[in-house]
DNA sequence: GTGAAAGCGCTAACAA
DNA sequence: TTGTTAGCGCTTTCAC
């Protein structure tokens, strides 16, 4: 193994020097800065994590915390794992992956033994166990999601209030008067997942805003619940004409369910969904969509932590804007 | 922050006794090792990972590659990941997560500043650039899927090849004479990935032992691509009656568009999945498939880590057994 | 602009 | 069965 001592030998400087020539915390000659890094490129030399992490107190390790539960849209919380992965190596940071089943021993293990210095928090519930542990943490963190009350916290997700309202108002627009949502797997509303509620929240505020008749609708993630639910809305809501989903894997049953009840879609009834494009997209009939820009709350909350670490000051929350694609599902209600 | 000296110092015994209690690595009489247990307890006390990885040469974490590209079912990449965390913390390990976009500067990077002592390589393609690296690292690995020459590593996958064998057994029990086998995204046979070669061959060897026609096609994983392809054998393969699709995201989509083609299913036409069962089982009509113990790949690669770690011989390649459930997709082709 | 040297907290000989 | 102690490789005062 090659060492900084190794290093130094080898450029005819002392190992403090090499050090400070890696860290930049300290002005060195353009000429011993180049001889070492020449040095360091010949030898191929790694410092040793565990020995930096000890002298410096500092890990150059993400924690990352993901939900592995139901409801939880897969691929979305991959998308969110790589952006993070991607803005920590940025940089220069590693990160450790840790299940929520861990808990909050998890957190206290990886925080204690110092093997992380900050924290990413996915998918954060109202009212959070872990919360008054983050609070007193010696690392910075970064939670996924809103709480009820992050007072002393940082947090960062997507407006899904506004992604709700954006549905909504386009519905509008185009002369719909009675909407419905279908929402995330009921589970999800029982443990308290914020974005769900808002988007329950948004979607009723921006239907009464219109004078929109409104109802909404948690449903199971599987083709059969979809079934169900669609049946039940022709059913009883006969002067329906629009729907807005969100909830990633029934999107496409939901079309499906709907137009296997004899409602051409968008001719008879129109669907909005809230979710990422590349479900929207590649449908049979491209669906209008607000899509979701994963990877740029995974970027946003390594920015806020590196930040954090350098004691400056964040803001307690982060709300990224979404936007809304019309694509081929809506269209004005029947005549 | 409490350090082992304030355990020591709390328990009346030398730091290295505390050691030693929590390492195992020398026996200590029942009383002392009570008496620290509990200082440990009750001072709440973690050793410093760096410090010990620097001590020890072992820094108790395991390194996960995982792959983030076209074609890859990511609820299958995301569940094994979840075993692999799973089966190291049960090994008191850690999990650092790279992304295999980092190439092989990530392995040496990680290696080097011994930042994990231990690697777990998925989505291993048949000539990996990676190959000749990981036979020189010092830490041991474990490669998710076989590469050509698995000389001099360790290798674990599910058996693609009777996977396939299985689904063309059945269908030929039941009497069909003319097979199909959808498959992965055309992306991945071009970069050659192993499992998508094992299925298509140990399907086309089942067909010809049966004495069957059959035919491979890859596929996108989109419903239209599933569409087309669906319209494409129907219009080519007159006689074809039953088809064997190994492409996650376009099962249902396919089952959709030989139905949307006026062919009933399993009565004219049968299908049979190498799936999760989390796909094949909710289906509207329940699918016969292959399921797919991608949990068990998981637990199975880091078993097989922790023997490496120990100096333990381990076989060059693990191939773990698959299974039939036969549901409400096939049945004998129509008279 | 550079060097010398004192630890960081732990493990593992060596000693008893 | 337990204690003493010399590092592990690096960062960071302190000194020049």
């Amino acid at each position: 193994m090659v060492k900084i001592t190794d290093v130094a030998a080898h450029a005819g400087v002392s190992p403090s020097t090499v050090s400070y020539a890696l860290s930049g915390k300290r002005p060195i000659s353009q000429e011993t800065r180049l001889r070492i890094e020449r040095s360091i490129r010949e030898l191929g030399y790694r410092p040793h994590a565990g020995a930096r992490s000890l002298a410096s107190s500092r890990a150059r390790v993400l924690a990352l915390v993901l939900p592995l539960r139901r409801g939880m849209h897969v691929p979305v919380v991959m998308q969110f794992a790589t952006s993070v992965v991607t803005a920590a190596r940025d940089h220069d940071h590693d990160v450790l992956l840790l299940t929520g089943s861990e808990g909050e021993e998890g957190l206290i293990r990886v925080s204690h033994s110092a093997m992380a210095d900050t924290f990413v928090i996915m998918d954060v519930e109202v009212d959070d166990r872990r919360l008054p542990l983050l609070r007193t943490l010696d690392q910075p963190s970064v939670l996924i999601g809103y709480p009820a009350d992050p007072t002393g916290l940082t947090c960062v997700d997507l407006d899904f209030r506004q992604a709700a309202q954006a549905c909504v108002d386009h519905l509008a627009a185009l002369g719909h008067r009675r909407v419905a949502l279908v929402g995330s797997h009921p589970e999800v509303y029982v443990r308290g997942t914020g974005f769900a509620r808002r988007v329950a929240a948004g979607f009723t505020a921006a239907a009464d805003r219109h004078g929109l008749a409104s109802s909404v609708h948690p449903c199971a993630d599987t083709p059969v619940a979809a079934r169900a639910l669609a049946e039940r809305l022709v059913r009883e809501q006969p002067g329906l004409t629009a729907v807005v989903v969100h909830n990633e894997p029934i999107v496409q049953p939901l079309v499906e369910a709907l137009t296997a009840l004899g409602l051409r879609v968008p001719q008879d009834v129109s669907v909005a969904a809230i979710c990422p494009d590349e479900i929207a997209e590649p449908a049979a009939t491209p669906i209008t969509s607000v899509s979701l820009p994963t990877a740029l709350v995974g970027a946003r909350a390594v920015e806020l932590l590196m930040s954090k670490l350098q004691g400056a000051a964040v803001p307690e929350t982060t709300m990224l804007p979404v936007h809304l694609t019309v694509r081929a599902t809506t269209a004005p209600p029947p005549a």
